[in-house]
RNA sequence: GGGCGUGUGGCCUAGCAUGGAUAUGGCAGCAGCCUCCUAAGCUGCAAGUCAGGGGUUCAAAUCCCCUCACGCCCGCCA
């Protein structure tokens, strides 16, 4: 090396957390002053340009209309008055446009020292000492969680990974939803169905075992006005605090509950804390909420029942209407999850819900409220839109579904076939791990590479596919990884990116680097969809590099191939534990 | 009827917030690559009216308007 290693640990104390940043501030401030000594002032955008043309871009067309000169013309001179910079390499004008390549040994160099003196917490940013309550999943306790509505746990539990990695400190909530119609029916169901009736489930597994009472009972009351009025009757002496009903409700909820949770740890959910909506009325606190607003000048009545005209609100058509008391006094759904809001703003500085597209109206009149309450804060909410059926959308009530347990079971079997086709070597249970690993990635995978706010319709060859942008392809990588390491045992640590030539190896650092920038936007642009896309970029670049260049067998480059291996690995296995992936040695 | 969202090769998908250089990958298809670190891999080929139409702009998949299709919501349900 030219430099000194020293030079490259000057600016942030001895540590770049993101290895491209030196890059870009030294460009940026470049710019900044060549801009300043033509004395121009506006604002500009830097651009990472397509393909492998450089690595950053000024396009000058955004300054032509001021200046008066051609994009071309204006890129010259601008060219002209950069300062020399260290980083760079090459700077040079296309068309309307600045090109910036930057020095390719000291990206390496950086980013080689910085991963392996990170190591687990290469990705990772400071801490900034804001505390989020992120709450997902809240699934009703009625069955089984389906694949419908999946999607909101590996949402909300990626997204919380990614945010700790960013920096935050996240707590990760679970609203039980052990109040109203549906599960006081279940309870019903379950107290006066003769289970003879009911079809025996497949899995003993209590939310399995319990769903068909509540389908059985929902059939009932369709056809029996009198079990609505039963219900409606069990409803009001829940609210009014009878504890013999609300114990027996919330021990229903319970058994169910337990069921989901386990199926979410099966695909490494963690849920931090279980709240109750239960405790909103024991404590009085929707009550209190249906107080206040009572008081405000947009409460009315009708029959009894109190309501928030929120035309004021930008709500539109028929629904500017939002009750929050029954004609009987009772509250409704949103008034116990105003009062949880308001609880949940007491306990974390930022609030974050992943809900269903169905209850966006439902969080706009609840955002009203909360303004009218004159509460500064408000929840930002991560909307998923439903994976559906070919046949249409899943229903638990119609017990048309795919389980959630009924997926991870068949990736998990599909998974272990294909571990037998290739290491009959391994004993029996080291394949069912590495299946399990496998099978509940492929599904992970596959449900967060997707947009949000995009509509999923659900095959099955799609869930379990193994190959190509999957996890078992990124898995794969990092097995590969290591197993190079581990036939290579021990070996001298050598970051010299002057024997790391190679195209393939030059490709691969670059996308290295890329990392800790991807984190940062995962996790405070909620856009956790670009980790997987990031994490199969740098799969596909290091199986590249398996393919074409030789590491044990590399002369005198192999300490420095094994270096970058052992980065390689660190990074592919940071990518797929911050997607809740789960990193096999070997497959 | 109103509100919100989605529409990118046969199928799935990135890019849209912050308009910029040949629209990103994958699956399926076709043609190749295992005496050499695990072929769940690698290479190449083929495949696109960026739903349609207007507009703004030097420049539109990206911004604005209209239309169409699909999804979600519009309950004193949760």
């Amino acid at each position: 090396m030219e430099e000194s290693p020293q030079y490259f640990a000057s600016e942030r104390g001895d540590r770049f957390l993101d290895p491209i940043e030196p890059f870009r501030k030294e460009v940026e401030s470049s710019i900044t002053r060549a801009l300043e000594e033509i004395h121009f002032v506006s604002s500009w955008n830097l651009e990472i340009p397509p393909a492998e043309i450089a690595d950053f871009a000024l396009p000058c067309f955004q300054f032509a209309k001021e200046m008066k000169k051609s994009p071309a013309v204006i890129a010259t001179e601008l060219l002209s008055k950069l300062p020399t910079m260290s980083l760079v390499s090459r700077t040079w004008t296309d068309g309307g446009y600045i090109n910036f390549k930057i020095d390719n040994e000291k990206l390496a160099y950086i980013t080689l020292e910085t991963i392996l003196k990170e190591k687990e917490n290469y990705g990772r940013a400071e801490r900034k000492g804001v505390e989020v309550l992120l709450e997902h999943t809240s699934v009703n306790p009625t069955g089984p969680i389906h694949v419908g509505r999946a999607r909101n746990p590996l949402i909300g539990d990626t997204l919380a990974r990614c945010m700790r990695l960013a920096g935050y400190d996240v707590v990760t909530e679970y609203y039980v939803n052990d109040v109203g119609k549906q599960v006081i029916l279940l309870t019903w169901g379950v107290e006066n169905i003769p289970p003879e009736s009911v079809p025996k489930s497949e899995r003993n597994k209590a939310d399995h075992r319990l769903v068909g009472f509540y389908q059985k009972a929902n059939e009932m009351m369709e056809n029996d006005p009198k079990i609505t009025d039963e219900i409606a009757e069990m409803l009001r002496r829940f609210e009014s605090g009878d504890e013999t009903i609300i114990n027996k409700v919330r021990r229903t909820a319970q058994a169910i509950l337990d069921g989901i949770n386990q199926s979410l740890i099966d695909i490494n959910v963690r849920i931090d804390r279980f709240v109750w909506e239960s405790q909103f009325i024991l404590d009085g606190s929707a009550k209190e909420v249906v107080e206040r607003l009572k008081k405000t000048q947009y409460c009315h009545e009708e029959a009894g029942a109190y309501y928030l005209d929120l035309e004021e609100f930008g709500i539109k058509g028929r629904d500017t209407k939002f009750f929050f008391t029954r004609s009987d006094g009772t509250t409704l759904y949103t008034t116990r999850d105003l009062a949880y809001h308001l609880d949940k703003f007491k306990r974390a500085d930022h609030v974050i819900n992943v809900l269903g597209e169905d209850q966006k109206l439902g969080m706009t009149h609840l955002e009203a409220a909360l303004k009218i309450l004159g509460v500064k804060q408000a929840p930002e909410n991560v909307f998923y839109s439903f994976v559906s059926l070919p046949e249409g959308r899943m229903s638990t009530r119609k017990g048309r579904v795919v389980t959630l347990d009924d997926l991870i079971e068949e990736a998990e079997e599909r998974a272990l076939e294909e571990v037998k086709k290739r290491r009959i070597d391994l004993p029996e249970e080291k394949m069912k791990a590495i299946a399990r690993l496998i099978g509940r990635g492929a599904i992970r995978y596959n449900i967060i590479r997707i947009q949000a706010e995009k509509p999923i319709v659900f095959k099955w060859k799609e869930a379990l596919n193994f190959e190509g942008n999957s996890a078992p392809f990124v898995q794969y990588a990092h097995a590969r990884a290591c197993s190079i390491l581990r036939k290579a045992g021990e070996y001298e640590k050598i970051v010299d990116p002057y024997l790391l030539q190679d195209d393939y190896e030059k490709k691969l650092i670059r996308i290295l680097a890329r990392f800790p920038g991807v984190i940062k936007e995962a996790g405070e642009k909620r856009r956790i969809h670009i980790v997987p896309a990031y994490a199969h970029e740098l799969a596909s670049a290091f199986n590249q590099f398996y393919t074409y260049v030789p590491v044990l067998k590399g002369g005198d480059k192999t300490n420095a191939r094994l270096t970058l291996v052992e980065s390689s690995m660190w990074t592919l296995r940071n990518c797929l534990e911050v997607m809740g992936l789960g990193a096999p040695e070997e497959m």
